[in-house]
DNA sequence: TTCTTGACCTGGACAGCGTCCATCGTAGGA
DNA sequence: TCCTACGATGGACGCTGTCCAGGTCAAGAA
């Protein structure tokens, strides 16, 4: 994630320092955090830090492609930046929490051709649900 | 969907004028709609309908597994009458057209248990994103 | 280092979706 | 027909997200 602000840099980003922290705050894996909670860890750094900005930067993100954004519940989206290594998600129905998980197999070859009604299929997400082991 | 007010009698529903609406505003194949779109069908034939009542019997028929909550945009959820077979979702990005598809094979298979973190997997849900013909 | 400027940040207003609650109405059994 | 507990109403409220006018500052130029 050090060099992810290099690379914005690149792309003619201006570097601030509410950039810098909401970009510190969603380090690490099985990251999944929503708009609020990354406010209110980016104001711990940065107390005057706005809801707007977060709102702004995260939405950057996910357009520059450097995060993703995942919505399991039908409540806040979530942001994940694993956005590099393509996988899916593992959500516990009692409290939440998310894994990143790795299937096997293809889902975009499940569906036959008579299954598209002439769409043009780009991409598949797949949502496991259960109970985790803290929940059982 | 004409047996299903008869079942939820059968279950102790009181079967009321308002729910009799929202049940016949959800009949039919390949419907997704919004609680919104719900209302504003059911205030055609009703016109005092109010919203709360749309949303708790929605709510009363998805816990009693008549209806399926259906969030393929992080917006509003939509409610989906195909409960009773089960199938998976292809979204066009564009226009946000919802197709039930069936798809071949078994996704939960697809999960080695090493990938499960100790979970108890029991669904799994699988959102197709592309292009539909009309806006391609 | 200082200057300049346009991109960026802020705070508040606002909109959409959904929930809650006190009160009123009514389905369905006695 | 009457009673009563379950359901409906509608308005207030909360959360999530967007927009805007005005003030601020990163980064290149000199």
């Amino acid at each position: 994630m050090s060099d992810l602000l290099e690379r914005l840099r690149g792309r003619g980003w201006r570097v601030t320092s509410q950039r810098r922290v909401v970009a510190e705050v969603l380090d690490g894996d099985h990251v999944h955090l929503t708009a609020d909670e990354v406010h209110a860890r980016a104001a711990q750094r940065l107390p005057e830090i706005s809801r707007a900005t977060v709102y702004n930067t995260l939405g950057e993100l996910v357009s520059l492609g450097e995060v993703l954004e995942v919505s399991t519940d039908g409540r806040a989206k979530r942001y994940d930046p694993n956005a590099h290594r393509p996988h899916q998600h593992l959500v516990c129905s009692r409290c939440g929490t998310i894994r990143d998980v790795h299937p096997t197999g293809n889902p975009l070859a499940d569906l036959p051709a008579e299954e598209r009604f002439g769409f043009t299929v780009s991409e598949v997400e797949v949502t496991y649900r259960g109970v985790c082991p803290s929940c059982t």
